[in-house]
DNA sequence: ATAACATATGTACATATATTCATATAAGGT
DNA sequence: ACCTTATATGAATATATGTACATATGTTAT
């Protein structure tokens, strides 16, 4: 008994052609994806959390955090690739920072969440 | 010349300091982490967006995604132990919907953020 | 009770991700 | 030029994650 993408049962064909209809408004989910992956990482939204406060060097944020700082700048690297952060240069230091305050209302709207999750909101 | 948590350097031990400050008000980090993960799948966001229209079953979502029901199924357990959704039983049917509207909240804050990033708003 | 169906769960495996170590680049100081 | 500092990058490894397959659970109908 195996099932899969052809021999499919559809319970409510016409639910799911509307689905599709309403995801055709949301395009580019993988890139959406991925900026949720970048904050996926305790590590790495730690990091964006502090930038919020102000901009750091990397050396810092790898004291921060407590890792290399190797491992620092690998993670910087995954958040600049996603466009959560930017960098500016002085001398030998970069100094990164966020890209624009959406990256921090992700933030925000995820704290509401877990603390409503935690405390309350009983089910409606 | 091996560097780790204990040799580390800090070129600006205020700033460090400053920033661990400002972290204590940002507790759970796990969770807020997880919730991002939740969402860092491209096909669980597309059920997301989806269950943002109405609630739908497991077995159209896996219509809907292409995906075999076992797969789907995993994707909610997910989604579930994550808090995103909840789900309702209406004899062997479990129908699926979002447990509250943070979770679009962050898909539209996404979107804002990517649109922005692909067309324009040349860096400041 | 048995059968059929919707969904859940366990295990295994392939792939993705994070971290470490080693090395490379870029800037500043001597 | 050389050396040091700050950061980046590459390769290797350990761990996490997603999917498939097999099986289990719970619900309805007969």
């Amino acid at each position: 008994m195996k099932k899969d993408q052809c021999d499919r049962r559809i319970i409510h064909a016409a639910v799911v052609e509307e689905a599709r209809i309403f995801l055709q408004d949301y395009s580019e989910i993988e890139e959406k994806s991925e900026l949720f992956k970048a904050l996926a990482d305790p590590g790495r939204l730690q990091i964006v959390i502090a930038l919020a406060s102000r901009e750091m060097c990397v050396c810092d944020l790898a004291a921060l955090l407590g890792v290399s700082e190797s491992a620092a700048s690998h993670q910087m690297r995954i958040l600049r690739s996603k466009n959560l952060v930017k960098n500016r240069r002085d001398g030998q230091v970069l100094y990164y920072r966020l890209v624009d305050d959406h990256v921090m209302q992700l933030v925000d709207v995820a704290r509401l969440h877990v603390k409503e999750m935690k405390y309350g909101e009983a089910d409606e």
